[in-house]
DNA sequence: CTCTTATATTGACGATGTCAATATAAGGTC
DNA sequence: GACCTTATATTGACATCGTCAATATAAGAG
């Protein structure tokens, strides 16, 4: 009755206790390995206790999903807060942002851009990544004169994607001298905003 | 005993056959529906023969994606050969040839980058892969003055990859007038090679 | 207490990757 | 041709998966 958190029949709580077991199965063994089956047995409920709270492994996933992308949103807020005021330092920090994630948590960010497995036309979720890209087409393009620059943000936005993208699949292996920092990107958003 | 394409016992050709088989398979299903059986059905073998010719499923998606980076491969080639002299031109040649690719076989050009479904370290596989790489390399940050800039090239690559990518996933929509030479793809390589 | 609803369990089905056992073809050697 | 070896294909089985249907149990309202 009262707060007992191992009581019989679950109760309540276990589309979030589903949730976090299949962010430490997918943080440890990968999408893949992310079964519903598996879920399920982690949180220590049947095999078709999930279906009550996700009619589908897709739907699971796209919760999951859903929770990734808040937490990313969140940290290129953090990253566009504590930026000095000048367009080039906050692109860097939100491109640290974005590569600090994607290498603490490979699995979660390639979940992101999984639309096999993830409902991209959900609303909530549509709703989330557009506010994402929001924020990174308003801290790329605006210039002190006010004007945007969509290509630019585009060119920003893709290149920091194939990055990261590229890093976490070690097609590349970072500069062995001064990890910190990222040289190897940085140095590519300089490129990308050299004053003409 | 002569070229008879239609005796029982498959013979000779089957690896042949169950790659066109998955490539069939891939084109039109995506990779999730690319299972050993379906192959197999296709060719019009019993189950377990593919066992015979691919130790794995990651085996027979290994093949199919050194099949499909010799056909990329390929394309970048004929583009830096038909493009005008100059680093510019070469490079908008090699981003379309990336760019078309994958708009028209998006399925081929994803399994390019799964390393969960395709063997990464397979030699043969690493060998094409380092030689599109390299040839990227060379078109990239070769300048009239015969140095080279690593960044430079490796912020094309990411950017073209990066964008491709989301593309592919719909994240963005192209330009509606002037569908053609992808303007937004020419208008960022024109920031990312500005002259100083 | 009873009835309703939400939630969890059990059991089943078809599909898959993979393995073991078996069958068949091809090619060489006599 | 007959025989043996090897390559190749088939059949059957098993565990696992997602999903569905039927059932059981808890919680809450009246």
């Amino acid at each position: 009755m009262l707060e007992d958190t191992e009581r019989q029949y679950h109760h309540g709580r276990l589309r979030c206790a589903l949730l976090d077991a299949a962010r430490t199965i997918l943080d440890h063994d990968g999408v893949d390995h992310l079964t519903i089956r598996a879920v399920a047995r982690l949180a220590g409920v049947s095999h078709a206790a999930p279906a009550n709270h996700f009619s589908d492994r897709k739907a699971l996933l796209t919760a999951l999903a859903m929770r990734n992308y808040y937490d990313l949103t969140w940290r290129v807020t953090q990253a566009i807060h504590a930026s000095e005021d000048g367009t080039t330092d906050r692109l860097h920090g939100i491109a640290d942002a974005f590569l600090d994630y994607a290498l603490t948590y490979p699995h979660r960010f390639r979940l992101l851009w999984r639309g096999d497995l993830v409902n991209m036309k959900d609303p909530d979720l549509e709703t989330t990544m557009n506010g994402l890209y929001a924020k990174l087409l308003a801290a790329t393009s605006l210039d002190p004169s006010g004007k945007t620059n969509v290509s630019r943000a585009i060119a920003f936005w893709s290149m920091v994607h194939g990055y990261v993208a590229l890093r976490i699949d070690a097609m590349f292996t970072p500069q062995p001298d001064e990890r910190t920092g990222e040289p190897r990107l940085t140095a590519m958003i300089n490129l990308l905003f050299a004053e003409e």
